[in-house]
DNA sequence: GTAAAAAATGAATGAGTATTCATTCATATT
DNA sequence: AATATGAATGAATACTCATTCATTTTTTAC
């Protein structure tokens, strides 16, 4: 009684269930869009009750924006690990990190979906704005770092770190949206092949 | 002569309201966000009154539609435009094309507000999916058959059509998300370099 | 085992907003 | 000038949904 009293419980610890509403919210969004979510879809989606999200998140706004939060740390997470566990040369670190972005756990339809729904109202929310930003500050930085260290390694003429830096970082971005507007003609294989042909072109020594 | 001018002057004031509706829903979804637009803003931005959207959109959804088909018509447009009035060769043509979406009318803050308030809720949306789609074969196919053409002239190896294709357009998608979050640190020049960058490493021989 | 605390419920509330429609207004037609 | 017609208005309506809260259920502490 005990046993099954602990398995079947009703209630959770708090984390878990903000968890549980945060995953719920994404799940939303990817098939609802952000402006027809509502906190209702939410604990529906949840298997809870009507009050839920408020008692746990004090309101929409913020569970939409802790949401975006996790996301977005759930990324740098994968992206540090992505950058600690790859090869010990620049080449190798830059390929791992361009690669993470193509891995079925973080280019999965629903997360990207809802990238996509934020991205959608940045212009108008500075919160959202903030959160994005500094992911993308975190990439961009670490990308560049590593263009210029290959160039330098390559003795590479007529090409900036930035300028790699800002041709991998949109086109990442950009292979999402293909992803989420065309995931029956995306294909991860042919991503791959046309990010790997542009680093084998720019950087010739390296990727061969 | 007299009533056939009488006629079109008619029906071409209902299409100039309908278009005026559509600017002002551009602009509010700029502003606001796409979730956080009513029609009474819509209204208001227009400088008319509660109902009149409802009069000539039948609904809001409607609008919404049709706001991005004026959007995607648009653009086809000056794609249509940008590839008959440049150069002959399939380089000036490719260069051309990539070139404007970097343009000040079409990479502008307003409407890549509006084309990621869309694509944010283009997975829920089969309407708003089918119009993207038809966008982004258009553009897709014309870049791809441009590039094989310059793969052809010279000669290029290791390099696929298709690779071109997929990088062109998702750097150009992922360079307007940057445009979005990051206007301030945005920068067309360097946007514009890193395409040609591009460009000059993959097709050495046609961009110098 | 009991009491206090915490978690969860779900009906009630009320603010906001899409839509409707009776009425007014402007212009064209006779 | 009189009439007809489509455009526009804006108040009224109907509805959705975030938020609140009194109540119930579950957990924890003693």
């Amino acid at each position: 009684m005990v046993a099954t009293a602990k398995t079947t419980r009703r209630t959770a610890r708090r984390e878990q269930r903000r968890q549980q509403l945060i995953d719920a919210t994404m799940k939303c969004i990817a098939r609802k869009g952000m402006g027809n979510t509502t906190l209702g879809d939410v604990a529906g989606e949840a298997g809870l009750s009507q009050g839920i999200v408020n008692l746990h998140f004090k309101s929409k706004d913020n569970l939409l924006a802790e949401t975006l939060r996790y996301l977005a740390d759930e990324y740098k997470s994968h992206f540090s690990k992505a950058y600690e566990k790859s090869g010990p040369g620049p080449a190798d670190k830059l390929l791992a990190l361009v690669e993470l972005d193509l891995r079925p756990s973080i280019c999965d339809r629903r997360k990207v979906a809802v990238w996509f729904a934020f991205w959608g109202e940045v212009q108008s929310r500075p919160t959202y704005r903030k959160i994005c930003d500094e992911r993308d500050q975190y990439y961009d930085d670490t990308i560049e770092r590593l263009a210029a260290e290959i160039i330098a390694e390559g003795d590479y003429q007529h090409i900036t770190a930035e300028s790699v830096a800002i041709v991998l970082n949109s086109m990442t971005n950009g292979l999402w949206l293909s992803f989420l507007i065309s995931p029956r003609t995306f294909d991860r294989q042919k991503a791959r092949d046309a990010l790997l042909g542009y680093l084998s072109s720019v950087f010739p020594k390296h990727f061969s």
